[in-house]
DNA sequence: GTGGTCTAGACCACT
DNA sequence: GTGGTCTAGACCACC
């Protein structure tokens, strides 16, 4: 796939590049899972600045249009939802396992950890009243 | 001992590794002195790069979970008392706040992090059994 | 401070790293507070990967010689006792075995051994004035 | 000449035998001149790999410890000076710094630690006798 | 701009 | 085959 911009356009340019994206992805000239080119490497091809391409990737992950992978890349992503029940359930569980599990390993036990915690809770309401 | 990893979430991939390798040793379902796999057969295995394992096992070395022997592998520790009592405290304040943060963020409150806290450990400690 | 490298030494680079940065802090030439050369500036002016920086700067985060700042840098910590006694006697049995077994084997008996090691910290100390 | 080794140390197996040898040739309890037990003998006395103390022999050759006959076996070296008095000093440097900034760092002050080192140093002694 | 994580692949030391 | 170090370069989160 070809992206073009114009400089001269009142159309912002990371605009024309998400637009672009976008279009592709929608007509499958961009197929799931394939990898975006780098950053830098886009920058450079097109001739702007490599925030303008950051800022364009990042508009496209926060619409779901792209993943973006930790060293890897982006890549164009499939569908997804967010925020029911069972996803805060999972998303509370995520972040107390590596909580407890540190706590353990200090060598806190159990009942401990509970007097940690509603020590901790009344000190931040405290706070915030 | 199997360990699982989520390539999405916001917890990066080699501490969920070190997580659950210190409930493994925690709960005793790995036994002192049992030898880990290696790094590059558990990087194999969880499709991740091989200095990703090595930094957590790294981890767990200067948390006294693990010892390393050059050239055979990593060994579970024996426990150790390694931090002072005021060191311990700091550490668990510090890994405390983000949970609690991100709990009240989710929108459960006090009581309801005290409760999910109880069943969360209630859970661990029948696998202990 | 200034810090120097010596590529071909069996001493891994961080690790000079680490030492030289630890001497400065216990010498106080490195006052509590002060902040560090950021890691890509500390990386460009001894021409190193900027990774090597990194892990030197975070295994003295792990020491409690440094701290990090998301965003901001990284800063000289407040001194702070954090390991129990048997540990802080374990860690040193760890680190003087080498340097002993070094020692005898470039010849220099107990009587010289302990000398030098006497003359080195008077030498240390002068600094530290 | 009895040589131990203990397979949990940090120190490499190989190492160890080095030392000791290096040791019992510097104490005179292993004379000038002397025939070393073979590869394979001292291997099956210690119940290590053969590469084990070969590597350790070769480590000893090189460093003008030992002598080595084609097909008659391993002598202890008569002694010699490989290095200047300078480079001796340069190297001591290289592995005491390493230790005493450790130290240091640890909480341990300058008298603290020469007692450390004189009290390992006499346990290495009676070890050796 | 800062630190933090991850990948890829190199080379070395030890068993 | 094991761990340990180092480089190069990517993206991420925060300020």
């Amino acid at each position: 796939m070809r992206i073009q911009v114009t400089t001269g356009s009142s159309i912002p340019i990371y605009r024309q590049v998400v637009d672009q994206i976008r279009h592709g992805v929608a007509t499958g000239s961009m197929p799931v899972g394939e990898q975006m080119p780098s950053v830098r490497a886009l920058a450079g091809e097109l001739v702007l600045n490599a925030n303008t391409i950051a800022k364009a990737y990042a508009a496209l992950v926060r619409d779901g249009v792209l993943e973006s992978q930790q060293g890897r890349g982006y890549f164009v992503a499939a569908r997804r939802e967010i925020f029911t029940r069972k996803e805060r359930q999972r998303r509370l569980d995520e972040v107390m396992d590596p909580f407890l599990s540190e706590a353990l390993t200090l060598g806190f036990d159990a009942e401990q950890i509970v007097v940690e915690v509603q020590k901790r809770l009344e000190k931040l309401a405290q706070v915030t009243d």
